[in-house]
DNA sequence: ATTATAATTAACTAAATAGTTAGTTGGAGA
DNA sequence: TCTCCAACTAACTATTTAGTTAATTATAAT
């Protein structure tokens, strides 16, 4: 039941809106203040729930780790060949980070900052989605389907691109405007993952199809 | 001569010293006081000769892209072909950004948050660096030798990749610390252009040789 | 109805912050 | 040697910041 009184109810609008603001501004960019304020929350409550700003923000990250990656562990469940798990591996990563532009935002911040914002054990929600798709190129290349894999290139390829693709949004629509520049404007998820599912296929093909 | 009282020796120590911290912190997460103390500079000065935090920030980026650039359009000259083009792209852009690390932080940084630090007619210098491996990949493809590109998401997949290579070098070592996952550990800034490279032209060769 | 306690609040602190200002200094040219 | 101005300094302000505290309220169980 949702009284004003719903301790679950407040926590996950406190990280809701602390996602959205992080993302935007950054770690440091972003008072506590600022989210309680936009949470309408006493500030009081985000120190009860969460001890301190650091800790919020953990949770946050924590959370749309989380979530993703537990997303494409479930998908890629359908697959039989590595080729079917990249592809799979692809297009839910980029559906997750479309419907959630807070992931990529927070992923580049992190990994730009050399993710010095997280503590030691933190890293591992960011590892463990390294090793799903670090394992299938793995596979794919001992059944010699895939061919020459740079297991943590590959990734900052795929993920990299997909992330940047997603945050540049608007810088993209700015540069349309002023040059007629050939920036996939019109581009939507479903094509920007096809598009590098395709060139990543092409570019590890090994000599056994899969 | 160099005296103590020296104008472009202390703008030139400001701006270095700045770049190490925004590239380390973000704007924010950086005071003038700080960017002061380290430079060995009154705090005054920072205000005497950038006018203001933000503006000392846009001059830090833009000292490091127009740089990046020039070094680009140096070296580029030396090529043929739209593939020695591409080679040389690939190879400046890893080789400056191993060099002056605080460029792929920074880069990382601007394009996660949209480049909202950066005033309208900034972007322009990241602009010019996508424009150059625009026109190379498009001269590529007219030829035939580069077949079904889209620039920006190939130009994410080169730069996007190197800076993330990059500002993970700690992180990375981390990982390979804790477990035995492959992350490229030894590479160097020649193995990682090299591959990148090499993927890239398989990923994008058409039926034409250039 | 009473109690216990989880959830909530307003008001507070101490430190840090961006930016200012009024005055000082060193040195190049007259 | 004097003058002038760019280069520099110390001390300041007003605001914002993360985090605390002591008191209050709602509610579920006894």
């Amino acid at each position: 039941m949702a009284t004003n009184r719903d301790s679950m109810k407040t926590k996950q609008c406190i990280i809701v809106t602390a996602m959205k603001l992080f993302a935007r501004d950054g770690f440091d960019g972003v008072s506590v203040d600022l989210i309680a304020k936009k949470a309408d929350v006493n500030k009081a409550m985000i120190y009860y729930y969460f001890k301190n700003k650091a800790k919020l923000y953990e949770k946050v990250i924590k959370t749309l780790l989380d979530n993703i990656y537990e997303q494409i562990v479930l998908d890629i469940k359908k697959a039989k060949k590595p080729r079917d798990e990249l592809e799979i591996f692809i297009e839910t990563f980029c559906n997750f980070a479309w419907n959630n532009p807070y992931l990529s935002s927070l992923m580049l911040a992190e990994l730009g900052s050399g993710a010095k914002n997280l503590p030691d054990d933190m890293f591992v929600g960011l590892k463990k989605i390294f090793l799903l798709l670090s394992d299938i190129l793995k596979r794919g290349e001992e059944k010699g389907c895939f061919f020459d894999v740079k297991p943590i290139i590959i990734h900052f390829m795929i993920t990299g691109t997909i992330n940047l693709f997603i945050t540049t949004k608007d810088l993209r629509n700015k540069v349309v405007q002023k040059f007629d520049a050939d920036v996939c404007n019109e581009c939507d998820e479903k094509e920007l993952s096809s598009y590098i599912y395709k060139k990543i296929i092409k570019m590890l093909k090994g000599e056994q199809p899969c």
